[in-house]
DNA sequence: GTCTATATAGTGATAGAC
DNA sequence: GTCTATCACTATATAGAC
């Protein structure tokens, strides 16, 4: 009798290397990556060790998986959002928004791409503050400062200035030290970090 | 009364418990605290294990006697930063500066206070933000908004976007995306946050 | 593709001589 | 207090049946 559920569980997901990705970000990002062991995973997503190596090399390339989907995702979504409004004053509110809307809905994603140190488990990898999404934004800066609408100022201090406040902000939420969503704090944080780069 | 100089059997270092904190610290930020094996400090200081748990419990008990030197040492700089300065400006001014130059001066040990996760190796710990010195942060800018020095608005967001910057840019440093001495940028950082939260 | 069983290496930690 | 030798355990990863 104890048989019979065998498979019930696993109708939810045809995709047994989704499962496992989820599965590992969600051990990664609540117990940390060192404290996550591939039995760990294997347990929590109810499959054998044997499934997860049939589809990942190793731990590090799951933790490696995951990463890469989610710049590449950040970073379509960042790029339309600065494609799709005209003052850097517009683009760096929507950017805010997008990031404290992320933290809302999907705290686990954001923990894992905004608070891991990645390099400590992916050494082969750049620092993320260099990663296309990084870069984007830095870029955008510099665009706001030639064309005036930002003073003109160092553009790494004028990006730190203008969303150190806003990852901040979000570091706070994650750590447990602010509570509740963060979406109704936007135009706080970005309004006053914009009032310091403005012209 | 007969003061006896402390010996020193060993003319390098008369303090084995120092050189192993020392050694770990050196270890823990350079590699990470899940990828630094006690064998690896016994290694690096050139020392017995046996020595190593004779001053120690274990592991978790080098981090976290680190931990509780440096909130101390930072706990007690801070106090003395916000007692030396009258205004709340110069106040804030003074402790970007401090945050740059104790990371200029010290890298290892700022990496460790402000980047490391420490909830990861050290479970029972409340998040680093929460602790005196952040607290005592906070404070401050209460003080501010209530002697009408920053405006009026939420003490947790206007901490954050008047400390952000600074912490973001020592993040940035410490990857390795911003090179140089930060003590430069002190005023450029500091004077934009500034401009975002005062009255 | 999924499974169980196992190989191998490295970990934190202890025992006991000196 | 410092040392060497060794423990018990857990980790990643592999082999091979089904």
């Amino acid at each position: 009798m104890a048989h019979t559920s065998k498979k019930k569980i696993r109708a939810s997901h045809q995709d047994t290397r989704g499962l496992i990705l989820k599965t590992g970000l969600n051990l990664f990002t609540t117990r940390g990556y060192f404290n996550t062991s591939i039995h760990d995973i294997r347990a929590e997503a109810d499959i054998s060790i044997g499934s997860i190596y049939h589809y990942f090399k190793g731990k590090e390339a799951i933790a490696k998986a995951l990463y890469d989907d989610l710049v590449n995702s950040m970073n379509k979504e960042i790029t339309d959002i600065i494609s799709t409004n005209d003052s850097v004053r517009e683009c760096s509110r929507a950017l805010v928004h997008y990031l404290f809307s992320m933290t809302d809905n999907s705290p686990i994603t954001t923990e894992f791409m905004l608070h891991a140190k990645h390099r400590e488990f992916m050494p082969d990898e750049p620092p993320f503050c260099s990663t296309e999404p990084f870069e984007m934004i830095k870029a955008l800066v510099e665009r706001g400062i030639a064309q005036g609408e930002i003073r003109e100022m160092d553009s790494i201090v004028a990006t730190t200035c203008l969303f150190g406040p806003a990852f901040r902000y979000i570091l706070l939420h994650l750590d447990g030290t602010v509570k509740g969503p963060l979406e109704p704090y936007v135009d706080a944080i970005w309004s006053t970090s914009w009032r310091g780069v403005k012209q």
